[in-house]
DNA sequence: TCCCATTGCATAGATTTCTAAGTAATTATC
DNA sequence: GATAATTACTTAGAAATCTATGCAATGGGA
C-alpha cells in the first residue's frame, strides 16, 4: 500500500531552456497513474488482493481458463511477471492451474469460487474509484480526455525506440 | 529497459455487470504511463541514466543543492526511494552529497559537472517524447486533456482512503 | 521415424518502488 | 543542563516489474 508523499512543492524558478514537469504530458500522466494506483491498492487490500493480482483477476473475470501466455498478453505484462502473480494468486486460493490435457506445455488458469465471489464487490471498487476520479468533469471533456490519452498511447506504441 | 508485451488482445465477450478495462480512465492512464516510461527508459539508457535517476535529475537541474527530504518531496517519492536513487547517482558520478555544515543531519545534494553537461541533451529527449506523444492532436484537445488529467489527480489526491 | 526449431512456462537476477523500524543530530521542556 | 520529542537520513525487507536464460513438450521436414 503506497503512501502519499507530502504534497509536491511546485515553485520552479524559471530559466530559459527549461521543460518544467508540470508542462509535460508525461508527468501529468505519471501523477494521475500514481494517484489511481494508490487508491486502488488501499481499497483492494481490504479484500486481501494486491495490485499485482488485480490485473489478472480483471481479465479472468471476463474470460476464465486462459493459458499463461494468453493471460500475459491480455494483461499486458511479460511472462515472468505473470508467473510471479499467478504463484501468489494460487497461494491465496484465487486460482487453480490446470496442466493442458491435449498440449501438456500449456497451463490453463481457472478462478476459484472464492475469486468468483469477489468479483462483484471488487468491480464495484473499481467503478467507485473511477467515479471519484471523474467527479465534477463534464461528460464532453471526459470523452475528449479518453480519446486523447488513447491517442497518445497509440502514438507512443507505434515508436520502435 | 522495459520491453513491449505483445499487443493486447482486446475482445471482451460482453457480460452484464462488466466494467471492461478499456472503458476505465484508470486503465487508459496506466497504458499511457507505461508507454511514456518505456520510451523514456530506452532513450535515456543511451546516456547511462536510469529512470530512477531521471526524476531527480529533472528536479536538480532546476534547483541544485536541495536536501534529501526536499528532493523527496519535489520528486514525489518516499525517502528510502530517494536514498536508493541518490546512491546510484553518486556511484555514476552524477551527484555529490555534502553534509550540512550548520545542521549536520542534513545532506545537501549537488549535481556534478557531468550531470550539468547532460542537461541539454536529456531535456531534449524529454521534449521529443512529448512531441511524439502529442503528434496529430489539436492544441485545443491537448489543453482539455491536461486540464482533465490534472483534475483527476486532484480529485484522487483529495481522498484519504 | 528421428532430429531440431518452436512454443510454453519457469528460474535467476536487477531495478524501482513501497512500509516499518533504526540511528544520529537538533530542538524543546522542565 | 538533562531528558524527551522531533527531524533527517538510513537500513531491512517485500512487491511488482523487467531482461536473459533454461527446460520440457510439440510438431515439421529430412
Amino acid at each position: 500500500m503506497p503512501q502519499r508523499p507530502s504534497p509536491k512543492a511546485k515553485l520552479p524558478p524559471r530559466r530559459a531552456g527549461e521543460f518544467p514537469p508540470h508542462l509535460s504530458s508525461g508527468y501529468l500522466v505519471r501523477d494521475a497513474h500514481r494517484a489511481f494506483q494508490r487508491l486502488l491498492e488501499w481499497r483492494i487490500a481490504a479484500y486481501g488482493v494486491t495490485r499485482g493480482q488485480w490485473y489478472f483477476l480483471r481479465v479472468l473475470w471476463i474470460t476464465d481458463g486462459l493459458s499463461q501466455r494468453e493471460l500475459s498478453a491480455r494483461v499486458g505484462m511479460m511472462e515472468p511477471t505473470t508467473v510471479i502473480a499467478l504463484r501468489s494468486m494460487e497461494k491465496s486460493g484465487l486460482i487453480r492451474r490446470v496442466r493442458g490435457a491435449d498440449d501438456r506445455r500449456k497451463v490453463r488458469v481457472f478462478l476459484t469460487a472464492k475469486a468468483k465471489r469477489l468479483r462483484g464487490e471488487l468491480l464495484a471498487v473499481a467503478r467507485a474509484i473511477t467515479a471519484e476520479a471523474e467527479e465534477g468533469i463534464a461528460p464532453r471533456d471526459l470523452a475528449t480526455f479518453r480519446r486523447i490519452v488513447a491517442r497518445m498511447t497509440e502514438n507512443l506504441d507505434r515508436i520502435e525506440r
